[in-house]
Order: C-alpha cells, then sequence, then structure tokens
DNA sequence: TAGTCAATAGTTGTCCTACAACTAGTCTTC
DNA sequence: GAAGACTAGTTGTAGGACAACTATTGACTA
C-alpha cells in the first residue's frame, strides 16, 4: 500500500492507513455514487486486518460523509459531486486543496520577518511574553492568478532554525512535515468583509469585499502553532462544509 | 440514561446513546479542560457495554474534536471553551444553535406559500418536474433581534399534509422531528455577498454584507429535502469550524 | 393473478478475551 | 545527578461469536 500517510514516516496508525487507501479508492471512482462497496468481512480479509481495524477506518469516512453505512445493508459510497473532497472540513494546506481541484499552486511571498509577537498574537498563541515570531505575508495563487491573500503568524519556539528559515521560502505544511510535526486541527472563524487595506496588485477586488478565514492551529498536544488569516476572493474559491448529526 | 437520542424512540444505537452521554457529561464540565476522563475499560464496565462500543462513541468526540485520544495514554478532553459545541460542524437547526448561544430564538414569518418549484430549486432538489414546494421567507432573531434572513425551500413530495401546515407556522426541524424524519446531512457553501435586495425592516445592514450559507438537506435515504439561503448580518453571529485530518 | 408472509442469506452492531504497542512514571545503577 | 531498565496503566489490533437488521426469494393464500 502506497499511501499518503505513508509520507510521515509510515508512523500513521494501520486504521488510519486503511481509511486513507479506501478514501483513495472512493475518490478514484472504484465504487460509483450510491453504490454498495465491499463488506467488512472483505475488506478485512484483502488487507489482511482484523475486522474491528476496518470498521474504525469506515466509520472515519463516514463522518467525513464520503459514505453512509446501513446496518444490516452495507456500506454505500455518498454522491455529493466533487465538492467533499475539497471541503472545509479536512485540514490542509491550501496547496494540496489547490492541486486536489486540479489547479497548480504557487505562493507570492510579499513579507517574511521574524519579529516579536503583538498583543493579538500572544492571546491567540497561548505565548507567555512578545516571544519572535514568523510573520509572512502571500498571495495564494492558482494557475499563476492570486485567489487569497494570506497573513501568517507562526510560534517558531520549538522549532529547529533551518525548519524556520525553509518556511520563509517554501510550503509551511511542507516544512512542518519534514520535522513530522503537521498541525492535526484548526478551529476556523469566517467572515465576510471589506477592506481597502488588503491585498496588492491589480487583482484584488475593486469592490474590497472578501470571505475571511481566521484560523488557530493546534499541534497534536493540543498547543497553538499558527494564527493565520485568509482572505478569500469571492467567486474564485468555493467553501463548502459537511454539516452531519 | 436520559439522553436527547432518546427522543426518536430509543431507537438510537448503543454506540450513539453512549457518545451523547459522554459528550453531555464533558459539556457539564464533569471533567475540566485538558483533563483526562476515565479509561475505556471504565467507561464501559460503569456503562455495562463492551470496550467496543466506548471505543467507536469516543472516536466520534474525537472527530467532533470533543476530546484528543492518546495511544498508551488516555482520553484527554480539548479546550476550546464555549465554540465547538456551537460550530458549523454539527447540523442543528438555527433556533437550537441560538439557544445553546443563550439567547431566546425566535421566527418572524414574511412569506410561508406552496407553489411550483423554480428551475434552481428542481436542480437542487433533484426533482423531475415542477413539483409543488413550500417556500418561506423568514426572519431569524435572537432575543428579539434579528441576525439573519432566510429564504428556504422544502421538498413536500413525501410529507402529511398537517405536517406541511405546522412548518407555515413553527419550526421546520421540530415540525420533521415528529415524524422522526429530520435530515441527518447538509452540504453547505459559503460566499461573502453584497446585494441590496436582500432582507428588511430597519434592522438590516447599512452596507449590504451579508454572510451567505447555502445549504441542502438530506434525509437519511440520501434524497435532497430542502435548500436553503440564509444570510447573516455580518458580526451578530459567529461562524467556527472545526477541521480535522 | 396479486398480495401477504415466512424463510434465508448477507451485512452491520455488539460482546468477549487476549495480546501488541505505547506512555509516563518509578526505581536502579553508575 | 543522570541515564537507563523496569513496570503499571492505557489505547490499538486481532479473532471468533452471536445479535439485530435488511433485502430477496419463494411458498402460500385470498
Amino acid at each position: 500500500m502506497n499511501t499518503s500517510a505513508d509520507q510521515f514516516g509510515g508512523r500513521a496508525s494501520l486504521t488510519r492507513r486503511i481509511s486513507d487507501d479506501i478514501r483513495r479508492r472512493i475518490l478514484a471512482k472504484e465504487w460509483a455514487p450510491g453504490e454498495k462497496i465491499h463488506s467488512e468481512s472483505e475488506l478485512s480479509t484483502t488487507y489482511k486486518v482484523s475486522r474491528v481495524t476496518v470498521r474504525t477506518a469506515l466509520k472515519t469516512l463516514e463522518y467525513q460523509g464520503l459514505v453512509d453505512i446501513r446496518h444490516g445493508s452495507g456500506t454505500y459510497v455518498n454522491d455529493f459531486g466533487r465538492s467533499i473532497p475539497t471541503g472545509l472540513n479536512e485540514l490542509r494546506s491550501m496547496s494540496e486543496t489547490i492541486s486536489e481541484l486540479g489547479y497548480e499552486p504557487g505562493m507570492e511571498y510579499k513579507v517574511a520577518t521574524i519579529r516579536p509577537a503583538t498583543e493579538t498574537e500572544i492571546d491567540k498563541l497561548g505565548l507567555d511574553s512578545a516571544d519572535p515570531i514568523l510573520y509572512l505575508e502571500r498571495a495564494v495563487l492558482a494557475d499563476g492568478k492570486a485567489v487569497a491573500f494570506s497573513y501568517d503568524t507562526i510560534n517558531i519556539s520549538s522549532l529547529p532554525e533551518e525548519v524556520v528559515e525553509e518556511m520563509k521560502r517554501g510550503s509551511v505544511f511542507a516544512s512542518l512535515d519534514t520535522i513530522n510535526s503537521r498541525p492535526i486541527r484548526a478551529l476556523a472563524e469566517v467572515d465576510a468583509v471589506i477592506d481597502k487595506e488588503i491585498g496588492w496588485g491589480d487583482e484584488r477586488p475593486a469592490n474590497d469585499l472578501f470571505l475571511l478565514l481566521q484560523q488557530v492551529h493546534y499541534a497534536g498536544d493540543g498547543e497553538p502553532m499558527m494564527y493565520s488569516k485568509t482572505y478569500f476572493m469571492e467567486g474564485r474559491f468555493q467553501f463548502l462544509i459537511l454539516r452531519t448529526r
């Protein structure tokens, strides 16, 4: 099995690897929407894992909205078109999301400095004092065209220097992957804003209208790692949320 | 056990009932944020269910962002303040969300008619032809103050007439509860809009700025039940999304 | 013939027991 | 004082069994 989880040194749990692989197979249209996938027993024999593991993996996919598990009947692929894989529920980097949508991702760096944290940043990142933080201002590109402007603050207190240097130029998430410390959870607040100060270049919207995503990213130990404000230009990006009971 | 799931005739699965109860206990601050809750074995004996059932229930709570399960260590309550229980990931009615936030929910009906479906509505609800639908225009109130304007289209083809009549006056979700057919899933698209035509009364925003939530609600059998466009007045409502890996 | 009902095979839900893998301390040793 | 072995406790995975539920088939009845 060669799943995306393997990039983290194969340390992902067995359940996670199975879940990722079944997800991949569903997105690869191995089963049509509405169709019943293999039974848990069948999957457990083909994957050579216990039924418990398969069940846990399927439960994850059900919570992601990809499948519908029906008692006594089977597990069915949900029909949400291309929506789910690009939804907001799953924590991915902007670059990953853009390339999943079929565009070429890119970043245009405007500011990349290390400076003391402001009051707001101390609060959001749960810092003790005005510790130095990495501050980035970037334009997010899809096929060379700007779709959003991002203002990020990263807590570097527990990061090696070379990783910090790397983040000044490349993808933040990719740099964090190299030391296996990507955030596992983010809490995002969404707002509609009109702001003349946001963005730069001739691609910024004439009506100053943005969809603002304010996020705090958390590490596996529950500590805040990053605080980011991303201003999306209305109409260039689709925001989807799956809501379940 | 007296959980919210029991209102649906006690037909919720054992896992669901356990999950709901542990959730209730966490929200009731039985354990402080960051604290370790009882072990799976301990919970399984107190609830008199197998460890598998407890594990599945806890996995659900983990996916909802309420707890953090750490291999070899234990299950810990996450610290997200009041945010999570009122987030957008969980499918609840506006009224429920508002009363969970501590306000008195209300609705002001402007339009409530049955009319043929439009082109868009036929598409969104997957109808064959211009079947009659229930169309509502309402202001959503919190403590008597408008926070949003809602334009809803409800597929009434498989609903009893008395339920439809009830929906013209009271909460849609509450009416659907009476026949045990509340939607279990919704796919929402979020946009920032400037629109002079939206809303009414002297409480509507001067800058015509709204956060638009376009939703399609699905029934348990996967059929679309309702298409709704809700325009939130910026600043009167907090939109929170939990993103997980 | 059409409709109802019982039987049945297949699938998911729950249970039990056991052990592997991991964590966070305690204790020993140097 | 520091490093490493040890240990009790916890979550992860395994395997087998049965309960609960679904969908289909086929027999029976009106």
